[in-house]
DNA sequence: CGCATAAATACTCATTTCGAGTATAAGGAG
DNA sequence: CTCCTTATACTCGAAATGAGTATTTATGCG
């Protein structure tokens, strides 16, 4: 594999985009910002630069410069390069553009710095990923189009198929709700057309607007996607949730800062007594400013844990299937 | 950070790469093909081209055409951008020189088809990744290189993060070895300048060539680092062991195969039970043409579980630390 | 044939982990 | 003082897990 050389100048734009992640006990939230007016938002991102020495660098400078954010833990997520998907609609023809999209974590949501940056909650965009009051109403109606969706398949096998990935990502006609397949589902979606960004022809009116989400420009809430599903992920065995909160907390704003991530209810003792005796965090010997009933310990996270357990992180119950 | 639409077209080149793995009871291997005589080997790769509708399958065509493999499961695994670690030292300064690693499984191994490819045994570019017979011996060697760099480290705090980062990924003065933390040693070992792709300059002799494994050209090594690092972190959570296997073999070829990837010994019984509970194979009905003892059963991928377990994979038995 | 050898396969056992539920403590508001 | 709210502490049983041992079924050799 080693010839033409010279197609290898085949015109190619890269751009850069971040999903900046923020989180309360209310819930996560993404930086959007908005160019055209009218349009849909989108993630802070720009063309890569010659100057930086790594793209994680180029995209923390640029970022940083651009929203006033300082960013924490930055890491990449994917590159996509889908040539009908381009970043960029009004680019060149011909010319290949690829999108790498990163996810970056942030302490606290700045109220939006110089830029017209605004702070969502990242369920606007994912209605169906939050679970955290039970099971979202709209499923239903998504469920029944993605069934239709599925038998409008143009062979057996294909029907099959989708049927199969209908059952492993949104659960459907079968148990399981696995929260870390986000982006999996999003795709889904857009390939069953039921999400705007698939319909090329905008004046298409949705079935069903408000079961669909709030989309975003170009390939931006497919890289939101991947960057909610990587970090529901991730979650379970690196103690990046520290990335999120302030330097000290309590038990349960912690916990309610994970229900937000992953889009679930979890039980109370039990969250508690795992993350005690993994060694996550250690008492800070302050009370917190109580919110309600009684005072609870501050807690900070313990960095000790990351030399003493091989994948430190919070494993999330998962409920027993009735045997 | 909307600006510029100039500096978007900075000259950019992409490189498609891929970790093409195959493997056997004896062990995992990947191919590996040389292109300038008595220059290193590299893996399969070559410049992006127009006219594929995504990346994937322009790699997939690609590595197929020119190997005569037919690749199983392909994914993504990085996109390396770092200007002073480009992957074609040939290219023109001021030219941003974008590789895209890919990790991709084959059934078997193809004696190395039309092309100058050849199979090699992964652990012959990363000897200190193989645990099964026990720590390797040469890692005393290493480990003693790697605290003289720690210590020659500029301030107090660097030399405290040096020996941090020794502790969580090659176990220095701890406990355990994980084995996913492929890439995170192997640049370790880069910046101490360990391995031959670190140090410019090519006549500089390595004071240990036995202990710092085969090197590739560019950055092929770092793709493979990788690539090992999410398989073996992937056949926790996934099925993905099976895209390697014949469609029919034994619990002990599947052991086998799985200990090779993760580069350390199971335990027999408990390993069969863990496959067997969770449901993750099913009998053939056929007796293995044995191989020494007793005949063993033909087994089978079950693909249901894909279904039926929110994560079905190999949970790798770690041994309990001595209370 | 009978026995050593090599695997495959089947159990046992003591912990540990984990899901689930309940009980008690310590504040504030009225 | 009482009730409400949240924090914190325990209990219990089921399932998973690490480690070890025993039995079966082939082969091959004397």
């Amino acid at each position: 594999m080693s010839q033409p050389r010279a197609a290898r100048h085949d015109r190619v734009t890269v751009e850069l985009s971040a999903a900046i992640v923020a989180a309360s006990p209310a819930g996560p939230s993404v930086l959007t910002v908005r160019r055209r007016h009218e349009g849909p938002s989108g993630l802070p991102s720009g063309p890569l630069e010659a100057e930086h020495r790594t793209l994680e660098a180029g995209l923390r400078r640029r970022v940083e410069d651009q929203t006033g954010q300082q960013l924490g833990h930055v890491e990449q997520l994917y590159t996509f390069g889908d040539r009908d998907r381009a970043a960029d609609p009004g680019g060149e023809a011909g010319c290949r553009a690829l999108s790498i999209g990163y996810l970056a974590l942030v302490r606290e949501a700045r109220p939006a710095g110089s830029a017209e940056g605004e702070w969502h909650g990242w369920y606007g965009h994912f209605p169906w990923e939050d679970r955290r009051e039970g099971r979202p109403p709209l499923l239903d109606r998504l469920e029944r189009r993605l069934l239709d969706w599925a038998e409008a398949a143009a062979g057996a096998a294909e029907r099959r198929l989708r049927r199969e990935r209908l059952a492993a990502t949104f659960a459907v006609g079968g148990e399981g709700w696995i929260e870390d397949r986000v982006l999996e589902r999003y795709e889904l979606l857009y390939e069953a057309g039921m999400v705007p960004e698939a319909r090329r022809d905008e004046s298409d009116t949705p079935p069903d607007p408000g079961a669909e989400g709030l989309p975003m420009m170009a390939d931006h809430r497919r890289i939101l996607a991947t960057a909610i599903g990587r970090l529901r992920g991730k979650i379970k065995y690196r103690p990046i949730v520290f990335e999120l909160m302030p330097p000290a907390f309590t038990f349960l704003q912690l916990q309610q800062t994970v229900e937000g991530l992953a889009g679930i209810r979890l039980h109370k003792p039990n969250f508690r007594r795992l993350v005690e005796q993994q060694g996550l965090v250690e008492e800070t010997g302050a009370m917190s400013p109580e919110t309600g009933g009684r005072p609870a310990r501050l807690l900070r996270f313990r960095p000790e844990v990351l030399l003493e357990r091989p994948a430190p992180g919070l494993r999330l119950p998962r409920p027993r299937p009735p045997a």
